[in-house]
Order: structure tokens, then sequence, then C-alpha cells
RNA sequence: GGGGCGUUAGCUCAGAGGUAGAGCAUUCGGCUUUUAACCGACUGGUCGUAGGUUCGAUCCCUACACGCCCCA
């Protein structure tokens, strides 16, 4: 085979030779120690007291390093929680092992079982009596010292990179931690965590491009989830009055640092609370998430530093476009002809549907977005482009909308829920015959969303978080992929 | 979709229009406290793919694939 390097061949004909001496992926081994509590437990103890001591230990784990000395050796073994060092004596060992193990390889699955002691250069280290390859490994790991850099084959082989990168591994704790502290944190409140389907016939929710599958016994097009949106409304309606889901939604649309295909959202719904409400949330949430994730109350991004013990800025759409091109006439924000000449100075495209709630938000996204550094809530969007939003009760023009930015990025997407069904048709019906005039973004009439809003939904206010943006900025990674364990990637060609 | 950069040994990287390089790893030998262990010897390549220019291309040109970054 052509993927069969030599390297690769010469660690088959040692499985083969395994195989001819028995088991040779024997699964009878049971450790009773990891690398991380015996430092903890050992690390102060000197070499006297652990010898007088007698800790004897069974240990395993993927051998990383293999220094031999003729009749001794020190391997080091690493587990979930970290390396621990094996000394190895031949004459310790039964008859031929240590000359069997000569011929193991960095990479290989190993257990050992032996006395604690410490080198003369420090090491906690474990005297092994007995010793044991479990796994055989057929593949060369990276080199030692500059381990894997190579980003594409960190994300393609992600087994890999977590073998390899520490740093990595750490990556993917601090997600499970973020998600475990926001599942904490909604439960103290009561909020019911459900699952809805990302297979839907109408997609909703967001403005965006869906996936499209066909169900083959139904015959049927499905449309993987945009959003879970309007399926958790329909929960408050029925009456839970908190929930949130956790999960994937899926975006038709260009992959970046910043998009992936499919995306991880927390979205949650609470009756009896407005936007302003879950701006209030939105602080307390990510105070308590740094100190309990990190330990402190500021975040360090990328060169940046972000104090989230401080209350965070508010601004209005309008002051963002007036603040990052002060020529502007903020009398005119609502006169579409003096938009559409703005957008043309900035080189925005416009399309004929755009009306000057759309234009204003393209102007902001254009000229103000990327100076959004510190975090900062931005409220009075357009009920233009907020067909699921409650209208302002003073200003018409205006729905009860927030996004959050930290870094230039938007993190989160909330308002006060429209609960009004005939306004909600009203805006369903603009957005068909909007979507009937070629926008394939706009979103489609979803009628039973409508009939569950004729049953009546409490007053409610909704927001949408983006996990992976916010782990993105918790373990200071530049791309996306760095923080999914399985990045969207093009084909790989295998011959 | 557009632009820029990249792709050389298992890994990390040099390199030049004229026989393909290093370190680590592998293989063999030595070494009973190593720390990127060390010492000695050896091995390892369709230079991303396909065309073109040239006496000669891994290097120059074109297209394509994959990746990274920026823009839409």
């Amino acid at each position: 085979m052509a993927d069969d390097s030599k390297l690769i061949a010469e660690r088959r004909r040692k499985l083969d030779a395994m195989r001819e001496r028995g088991n040779a992926f024997p699964n009878d081994f049971r450790r009773n120690s990891l690398a991380e509590e015996l430092h903890k437990t050992y690390d102060a103890q000197d070499d006297a007291t652990l010898r007088e001591k007698q800790v004897k230990v069974a240990v395993a784990g993927r051998m990383m390093f293999k220094r031999v000395m003729g009749k001794a050796s020190f391997i080091k073994l690493q587990d979930r929680t970290g390396q621990i060092q094996v000394r190895l004596e031949r004459d310790r060992l039964v008859e031929g092992r240590y000359q069997n193990f000569k011929k193991w390889d960095v990479g290989d699955i190993v257990a050992a079982t032996g006395m604690l002691f410490r080198t003369k250069t420090g090491d906690l280290t474990v005297r092994a009596d007995e010793l044991r390859l479990l796994t055989k490994s057929l593949r060369p790991l990276p080199e030692k010292f500059h381990g894997l850099a190579d980003q594409e084959t960190r994300y393609r082989q992600r087994y890999v990179d977590l073998i390899m990168n520490e740093g990595s591994r750490n990556v993917f704790r601090t997600r499970s931690a973020i998600v475990a502290y926001i599942r904490a944190f909604l439960d103290a409140q009561d909020y019911l965590e459900v699952e809805t389907p990302m297979m839907q016939t109408t997609p909703g929710g967001a403005i965006a491009r869906p996936f499209t599958t066909h169900h083959n016994a139904l015959d049927m097009t499905l449309y993987l989830r945009i959003a879970p949106e309007l399926n958790l409304k329909r929960l408050i309606v029925g009456g839970y009055e908190r929930v949130y889901e956790i999960n994937r939604s899926f975006r038709n649309e260009g992959v970046s640092t910043q998009h992936n295909p499919e995306f991880t959202m927390l979205e949650l719904y609470r009756a009896y609370a407005d936007y302003e409400d879950l701006i209030d949330m939105v602080e307390a949430l990510l105070l308590g998430m740094a100190q309990s994730v990190l330990g402190n109350a500021t975040v360090q991004y990328q060169g940046e530093e972000f104090d989230f013990s401080q209350r965070f800025a508010r601004m209005t759409i309008a002051e963002v476009i007036k603040k990052f091109d002060p020529d502007i006439d903020t009398a005119k924000l609502r006169d579409r002809d003096y938009l559409v000449g703005i957008c043309d100075k900035l080189g925005i495209t416009v399309k004929d549907n755009y009306g000057p709630g759309k234009l204003q938000i393209e102007i902001f996204e254009k000229t103000g977005e990327q100076h959004l550094r510190q975090p900062t809530f931005i409220t009075q969007y357009p009920i233009e482009v907020s067909p699921l939003s409650r209208r302002n009760d003073e200003d018409s023009f205006l729905a009860d909308r927030f996004e959050f930015f930290i870094a230039g990025r938007e993190i989160a997407n909330g308002f006060s829920e429209l609960n009004d069904p005939e306004d909600q048709a009203e805006r369903f019906r603009a957005q068909a015959a909007s979507r009937d005039a070629g926008n394939d973004e706009a979103m489609a009439y979803d009628h039973d969303y409508v009939r569950a809003l004729e049953y009546g939904m409490p007053p409610t206010a909704g927001i949408g978080i983006g996990i992976d943006r916010l782990v993105m900025l918790f373990t200071d990674s530049a791309s996306i992929r760095d923080v999914l364990l399985f990045p969207h990637m093009r084909p790989e060609a295998f011959d």
C-alpha cells in the first residue's frame, strides 16, 4: 500500500510478532492511579520519604517519551490528566521483557506497576516491577519537540492534535466547562432544558439560507434548522415559561474564521420579562462564567483585555453610526434616499427591497461593528430587520431588541418577543412577499407558529448566544475551527 | 465568488534552472538517574496533481486540488 511507509511497515511487523505470542490487544489491566493525582499527592515528598512509604501504583497511558540507556530506561506515560515518568530496569522485570521493550515505540499504549520514588533530578517516578504493552501504535507520532504544527492536519486528524498539544486539549475542556456553567446558571433559575427538531419542514427563526435534505420513506423535502426559536416559543405558549436549548443550528453560507456550517447556540426564552432583563442576565452570566471558568473577571483575547466585572457599555444603532461617521445627519437616518446615498459612498450594494431600517444596519455593519471592541450592548434595532421582535411602544420604527458585541463580533442577539398574532401574521406576509420577489433569505410564513400565538403567548423575552464565539473569546482562539473538535473541511484525497 | 500566501522525508523545516538537504523519528551497535538524553553507523523522497517552456523543471509559466489569511 502506498500509505504504508517503511515506518508503518516496521510497526506492523512488530504487531505481527505480538499476535504470534498471544493476545496482542489485551484488556485485563486496571490502573489505580492517574498522573495528576500522583503529582498532587506526592510532589512535596522527597525520595527517602517515598521509599519508606512503599507506595505501589498501577499506571497506564500513551508512551510519549522513551529514553533507553543500556540496561535501564525512562519513559513517560500520558493519561487523561497528564504525564507520569516510569523507570525500567532490566533485572526488575521478567526475563526478556526489557529486551522486548526496547522495540516498543513512542505512541504505544503501555501499563506499568511499581513503587514510587524520586530521581536525583527531582522527577516523581514509578520504578516498574511489571510492564505491559496494551496497544501497539502503528503510526508514528509527530516529532516530540515541535509537535504537530500543521493546521490542516490538526483539524483533519484532531486525535493526533489532542495527543500532541496540551493547549488543544485545554480548549475543549474549557468549552465543556462553559457549557456546564451555562446549564448550572440556568437550571438554578428554574429554566427547563429542552430539545427541539433539527429537521424541519419549514425552516424559521432566523434570516439565513438552510440546508436541504430528503426523507425517503415520506418522500418529502426537509430542512436542517437555522434556529430553534419558533419551537422554543411554542413551548412558552405551552406554559413552561422558562426554557432553553443548547444545540446545533445549520446555515448554508460561507465558511470563515467566524463561520462553520453547523454551529452551537444557546437560545433561551423567559416569560414575564423584556429585553432589558436579558441584558442584565448577559452581564451576570458572563461575569460568573469568567470567574468560574477562568478564575478571573478579565478575559485576554488576541492582545485585548475585557473586564467583565464592569458594567458593559450601551449604545444605540444611531449612536454607533454617528460615532464612526460624524458627517452623518442623524435627523435623516430614516430617509431612504439619504441612506442610499451614504451606502453608495461606502460601497454597499443596495437592493430594491432594502428599506431605511435595513440600510441603517448595512451602514452599521460596515462602519461601526468592527470598532465595538469592549463589551457593548447595541439597542434600537429597526423593526424592518426584526420580524420576530416586539415593536417598541413609543417608536414604531424600532424593535425592543439588542445585540451584544465583543472584539468587533456579535456574540448575542436578544429581544422582547412579538406576541401579537396579528402583527406576527402581517410580518410573515411581508417576509413572504419579499421571498416571492426573489429574496431567498426572507422568512417563510409559518402558519402553525401564528396559530400557537393565537392561543396566547405571555409577554416574553428571548436571546440567542453563539457558544462557539464565546469559547473563542474564553480560549483566545483566532478561528472558530480551533474551538470545534471536527471543523468542516473539504474532503481529503485518499488514493 | 475575488485577491494574497503556502504544499519538499513519518514530523519540524532549509534549499537552488544542472545527481535532493538538516534535526527529530525509524533500523543496527553502545550506555543502570534521563529531561529536545548522549555517542557511533545506516536508512528514508513521484519536491501536491496535470500540462507547458527549456538541452535539462522540484525550481519558470498555466490550470486544478487542498489549506491558511484578507475581501464580498
